[in-house]
DNA sequence: TGTACATCAGTGAACGCGCGTTCACTGATGTAC
DNA sequence: TGTACATCAGTGAACGCGCGTTCACTGATGTAC
């Protein structure tokens, strides 16, 4: 072989990486002439790494959730004891997250495109949630397994409508003041009362 | 004239209305010609009723918070006094609203890619959530009206989330659990506990 | 060590297709007289 | 009351364009001998 034997599987998870951050600021509709040339490639070479746009945009998700687990897992290092949930509340329904859509939560993102798409996009987004899920239950409220995974549930999903809902609108007040409603909703109801 | 001065008018409403829906289901990226083939008209006439496809998209976003006003209000005048909330909260989380996107709410169905087109489109989106939060700002929980509203805001961005994120997963199981699981930190955040 | 050949990631033109939009036309009905 | 004309919502072919995908080709490097 021409090139060492990771070379390929590189460019492979360079453009990956480079397609998630794109996908997420401008959707599923973005190209792939587009997406190549943001990883510094021409459009034609696509297939050589991808049997389709579809497989990119699932692996994109994937390498989505990535960049969200390492924004959680920063927050909670950060942390004061006892403080993480309150960090990761305050992290995720901050005005950089909400600004940052490129590097953000593919569920603040992409969800609802992916919920009128295929099995496959809806698994590759399943399986990002619960994963999500299964790493922070144990910092959630709750006497059972199950129930701190179902806090764990109700907080990302419901957090994920705030952020969408602060990105959807035109006015920069309004922006900020939906994510403090949210921040204070959510701290009051996962036991920080402020 | 030929026709009566609202024959074009209730044309018009018709392609709104029937928009509207499609829009909701199939995401902005329909098709003009498949919006009208809805109507039972062809493409080809559309733009005696619309400046663009985006003209069209915002009216329909408008219309979609028509029904979403509607459902709404429906589950108000059901619920016992006092239980109104709780009825907003079972309703807008239900099976039911969760398995029809259509003729759902316009948030949970087409904020995210609002949030990245125009500024008229952010503004039909931002113009519908001030009008629910200021319809039922006067059943949340509060001490001044300015909380009330906050707390309204926080409410709709959030269960939107939630209904967002079960339309995405793939497992039908776990779809369920998630409106539970919203439900029920919904109700005890806004003051039943059960 | 030097040379001929094989490999294959990447290039860029080309494809068929569906999109939003335009436009010449139709034909049912209202209006003028 | 009857006839000629004007109106305009709606039709369907056509437009330029960008999309996802295909494919013949390139050229730098590894391998064989």
């Amino acid at each position: 072989m021409r090139y060492p034997a990771e070379h390929k599987e590189e460019t492979r998870e360079r453009i990956v990486r480079a397609a998630s951050r794109h996908f997420r600021r401008r959707g599923p509709g973005v190209g792939v002439a587009e997406l190549m040339k943001a990883s510094k490639l021409t459009h034609g070479g696509f297939y050589r790494h991808f049997k389709s746009k579809d497989e990119l945009f699932a692996a994109a998700i994937d390498s989505a959730f990535d960049d969200n687990r390492a924004r959680i897992h920063a927050a909670v290092l950060k942390a004061k004891k006892g403080q993480e949930l309150r960090a990761i509340i305050e992290t995720y329904l901050s005005d950089e997250h909400c600004a940052q859509t490129a590097s953000g939560c593919p569920v603040a993102a992409l969800a609802q495109e992916v919920g009128r798409h295929s099995r496959a996009m809806r698994r590759a987004m399943e399986q990002g949630v619960l994963e999500v899920v299964a790493n922070t239950a144990q910092l959630m409220p709750g006497a059972t397994e199950d129930e701190r995974r179902e806090n764990a549930m109700a907080l990302f999903s419901a957090m994920s409508g705030s952020l969408t809902v602060a990105r959807a609108v035109d006015d920069k007040n309004l922006r900020q003041m939906i994510l403090a409603a949210a921040r204070k909703i959510f701290l009051k109801a996962f036991g920080y009362e402020s």
